[in-house]
DNA sequence: GAGCACTGC
């Protein structure tokens, strides 16, 4: 605590008017600080407070936060670890980060209070809202940092709200976190896989540095989780401080009967609705976009039979799909007013949102009155026996289905109508959702924890500990790939990797690259496939989009046609329109350039140079070459002529994608996806020659780790040809630094 | 001849 007993610069200039006169850090009370909030002078500023700030101020008032002061400082001031909990509009998220500063003091010793959010959006708005609470410009006092957009003024910035995910790689490179006299993690409940990572990384923390404090806010059914989690230390607990919310009750009915067909059966719970209850707009939660489309014409075309059939008792009704990939934009149809009366004193219209899981947690739409709840969402599962992830449609939780049924009492009183029994509600659903860490591969996570100084992965203090096969997996992974040793320690090539921000693959790869000449593209083809699908395949449109597709597609590789989508976008000045007229997605194209340029700056602070080959089939490749180095794990070898391949090493019998453009199909191809449909497919595929991957991965390829068959008698055959190793290759091959 | 729930660096 030596660094905070420095008395206040207020306190020595014994200016009694000054608003934290006797502010001592970590020694306020609520009685110092409510005056302090009433005074003409905004203390982080000094300059008198306008009048918006006291209106604000007014409303603040009202929070059940703010009648807890008191309690929250007694607590605050004791103790290192809290557990806050609390329901949606108490006004924790705001207020909390406030009341720290006011008892850090960041602003005299230099430090900063940090609060995170698991997305963007809410970090940058949080910001913006509690800047103007505080009468401070946005980005000076109280600022926000999230990917692509560091909105902070090193010095003068004390109050950070940002994304898990950016704390998480800023503890990895500076696991001390020595700016930050307190961190708050706020929606510890969502269990996101950067919030429960930093969750273990800051109780390690907390034992080496005592002047650190970390608060962990939460709904109010998991902060006994987080309680034992913290709590487990000698002769002390973790205190619970509770903020009570100020929401609407919410009817819950169920069904008596559990509905075979949850489609069906939303349908006519919506229709039920518009009947007979009263004004109000409806939220359907339904798993996924070519669903919501069809129920929104369903529902569209039923209720303009029933207004034909009985105008009198029957309003119009606007259905609104509401799901991530339809962009900003068309998402803000969710705030448009319900339809109007078709005639003057006829009866109301009404507007049914229907929309994915998106709705339950990333966005909220006010009005809502009536939430229809079949009980599942799509969610991805990683299944490390197989390495794959898919997605499935799973039941959701009970915290999931209280959250859901909240979004009606918002604005008013409400009802939710859950498609399943109370019976099924009680036995069947988990409490709680699986947390991410449990369901998702961790290759990235497990190297930016050994990066972060982890030494055991296994024993590890997980909140929750993920399966030890889908650690080994990630291990096993980066051991190939030269990041880490044979001990698990991490190599220099490693420690490098783990500064990008990309799958190890990818990564890998992209260091690899300048040794083939060709970073520059290496580098656009890493930024495309790290962000979401660029091609557009709209149903009604499907010949156009395949043959626009056609166009750009170059037969030698998926890859290299990325590469050539990008270039054409490039040239063409990201022009939105020409995207759209060619069947691409201008936001996904968008971000590849954000992506690149990031990946950009990172490769030259690491001295990575950047280069090109001209000659197009030269560079075609080189960088079949690099593709190598980093996806060698993702190799299949075409048997029989019907177009099927086997993956090497597990086997599995795949198939080339639809999506798939290469022409002719290669005996030998590298695969960026290995997905489970319909059938086990390949996708983003490109041809690639066997001597190739025992040049570059001669270690992976060693013959006598293969099981007999036709891959192992096709790799000896080119083993009789002359390979060779590069002696720089061979270096990154043993995780060594790479001499630039 | 298929389909991408949702975040995040």
């Amino acid at each position: 605590m030596s660094g905070h007993r420095r008395k206040s610069p207020y306190l020595a200039q014994g200016a009694e008017d000054e608003p934290l006169f006797g502010f001592r850090p970590r020694k306020v009370t609520g009685r110092q600080v409510r005056k302090a909030l009433e005074h003409n002078i905004n203390p982080f500023t000094k300059v008198p407070h306008t009048p918006r700030y006291h209106e604000m101020l007014e409303a603040r008032r009202k929070l059940p936060v703010y009648d807890q002061m008191d309690e929250f400082y007694k607590i605050f001031n004791k103790n290192q670890i809290i557990i806050i909990a609390g329901e949606t509009g108490a006004g924790k998220t705001t207020q909390i980060p406030q009341l720290v500063a006011y008892a850090d003091l960041p602003h005299v010793n230099g430090k900063l209070v940090a609060c995170t959010q698991p997305r963007r959006v809410a970090a940058m708005s949080l910001a913006k809202r509690v800047a103007d609470e505080m009468d401070v410009q946005l980005g000076r006092h109280v600022g926000y940092s999230i990917r692509f957009e560091d909105m902070t003024e090193p010095g003068t910035t004390f109050l950070k709200y940002m994304t898990d995910g950016i704390l998480l790689r800023e503890a990895t490179s500076d696991p001390t976190l020595d700016r930050y006299s307190t961190i708050i993690l706020d929606e510890a409940h969502e269990r996101t896989l950067a919030t429960d990572i930093l969750m273990g990384l800051l109780k390690l923390l907390a034992k080496k540095r005592s002047d650190l404090k970390i608060i962990i806010m939460s709904a109010t059914l998991d902060a006994r989780k987080f309680r034992n989690y913290f709590g487990i230390k000698k002769g002390s607990s973790v205190p619970l401080f509770k903020v009570s919310g100020r929401a609407h009750p919410v009817e819950v009915f169920y069904t008596q009967e559990p509905e075979p067909d949850y489609v069906e059966a939303a349908i006519r719970t919506v229709l039920m609705v518009h009947r007979a209850e009263d004004p109000g707009d409806v939220l359907l939660f339904l798993t996924g976009e070519e669903e919501i489309e069809e129920v929104c014409k369903k529902i569209k075309l039923e209720v303009d039979d029933l207004v034909n059939q009985d105008p009198d008792s029957v309003g119009p009704i606007v259905c609104v799909p509401l799901y991530a990939s339809l962009g900003p934009q068309q998402q803000q149809r969710i705030f448009d007013p319900p339809p109007k009366p078709q005639r003057p004193n006829g009866p109301p219209g009404r507007k049914v949102v229907v929309s994915t899981n998106i709705a339950e947690t990333s966005l909220t739409i006010d009005g809502i009155v009536y939430v229809i709840d079949p009980g599942f969402w799509r969610v991805s599962v990683y299944n490390p026996r197989l390495r794959i992830e898919s997605l499935l449609v799973c039941p959701i939780s009970k915290a999931s289905a209280q959250q859901r049924a909240g979004r009606a009492g918002r604005t008013r009183p409400g009802k939710c109508f859950r498609l399943y029994t109370e019976k099924d509600f009680m036995s069947e659903l988990e409490e709680q959702t699986h947390p991410e860490i449990l369901r998702s591969n961790l290759a990235t996570t497990v190297l930016g924890m050994v990066k972060a100084g982890v030494r055991d992965l296994v024993k590890f203090d997980y909140v929750d500990s993920p399966a030890p096969e889908t650690l080994m997996r990630a291990l096993e992974l980066l051991n190939n790939l030269a990041a880490l040793d044979d001990d698990g320690n991490l190599t220099p090539l490693g420690s490098v990797m783990a500064e990008f921000p990309l799958d190890p693959q990818l990564s890998k790869m992209l260091i690899a690259s300048p040794e083939f000449r060709c970073s520059n593209e290496i580098l656009t083809i890493t930024a495309m496939l790290s962000v979401s699908n660029v091609w557009l395949l709209p149903s009604n449109q499907r010949r156009e989009a395949d043959a626009a597709k056609a166009l750009v597609t170059v037969p030698d590789g998926d890859h290299l046609t990325l590469l050539n989508v990008y270039n054409s976008y490039i040239r063409n000045k990201h022009d939105e329109k020409w995207a759209r007229n060619n069947f691409l997605s201008a936001r996904a194209l968008a971000e590849a350039e954000n992506v690149r340029e990031q990946l950009q700056r990172i490769m030259e602070r690491y001295e990575l140079e950047l280069t090109s080959i001209a000659d197009e089939k030269m560079m075609y490749n080189a960088i079949r070459k690099a593709l190598c180095c980093g996806f060698f794990m993702q190799v299949a070898h075409r048997v029989g002529d019907q177009g099927n391949y086997l993956t090497v090493k597990d086997n599995q019998v795949v198939s080339l994608h639809p999506s798939c453009g290469l022409h002719p199909q290669p005996e030998w191809v590298i695969f960026n996806e290995f997905v489970l449909t319909t059938r086990p497919f390949i996708r983003t595929v490109t041809g690639v020659q066997p001597k190739w991957l025992l040049e570059l991965a001669h270690v992976y390829f060693d013959l006598a780790t293969f099981g007999d068959g036709e891959t192992k008698t096709a790799l000896k055959r080119v083993l009789n040809e002359k390979v060779g190793t590069s002696g720089r290759v061979k270096r990154l091959n043993k995780g060594m630094k790479k001499q630039c």
